[in-house]
DNA sequence: CAGTATCCTCCTAGATACTG
DNA sequence: CAGTATCTAGGAGGATACTG
């Protein structure tokens, strides 16, 4: 099988960024793999409505108000979701995904389903090479 | 905008899988985000041959040693990437990607192109963030 | 309700030195 | 050449307690 990428045009559109926006291009695509981000944005993306920060920390399971906060600051920093502040007692905070974090779901979702779809042949991959490890 | 994503079947696909194929599936995800994981498969997946330990080192500039050792084991694990060993002195070993990991490049690239693509936006939210926090 | 503040532990990853 | 071993600093992220 022959990669399908044209690397050097790849490689080109990378060269052609400054230092600060390569390094900003790797921190939004690496900022899909920080634990609870990609969940708590399917979250809101899913709900179609802005959604209240409790609401989200019972729908992603296991978060911890510290980690939630800072996810939720930092999508919100990359302009990923909105955050709008009710001047109510108590307190109102609502959070909603942008046009941007539809567009990146969109690109990320597929590659999520890939994964699922070839979880047989990862683990396969894996209990071969723990094998392999064992004998020698 | 609205999510074009179908959420119901997207949820349904991840109750299906156990939690082993979860954490799996997500391990596998997250993957591409350790620091060299991206960059040494795009090194190898350039090439179209295999490349030796060193060859992958001055072409990932910047990594150490001990880094990509880890690296180059942990997508052999994963069966991303190949490993030969040849009997000879000095030692030769060389690396190459397989169709897995070629088909996720195919999904990862996209994904990179669009980030790379939109970096002035996030640029911009970033910027309007951080004055909005110092006002304050 | 929606957070901060503090403490703590594990993991990442670099530097350096050594080896079959 | 292609690693392993050891030490270390820094950050991620959980638990818990407190607050406007």
């Amino acid at each position: 099988m022959k990669s399908k990428i044209d690397w050097e045009e790849a490689y080109a559109a990378c060269e052609a960024l400054t230092e600060n926006e390569d390094s900003l291009t790797r921190d939004i695509v690496t900022g899909i793999s920080e634990k609870w981000t990609l969940w708590t944005l399917a979250e809101l993306a899913a709900e179609e409505a802005p959604l209240r920060f409790s609401r989200i920390m019972e729908r992603v399971e296991g978060v911890s108000q510290k980690s939630l906060t800072k996810v939720l600051r930092q999508l919100e920093r990359d302009g990923l979701i909105t955050r709008k502040v009710f001047a109510e007692v108590p307190p109102r905070v609502e959070y909603a995904t942008t046009d941007l974090a539809l567009e990146m779901l969109e690109l990320v979702h597929p590659l999520w389903k890939w994964a699922a779809a070839n979880v047989a042949k990862f683990q396969a991959a894996q209990t071969s090479y723990d094998l392999r490890q064992k004998k020698n």
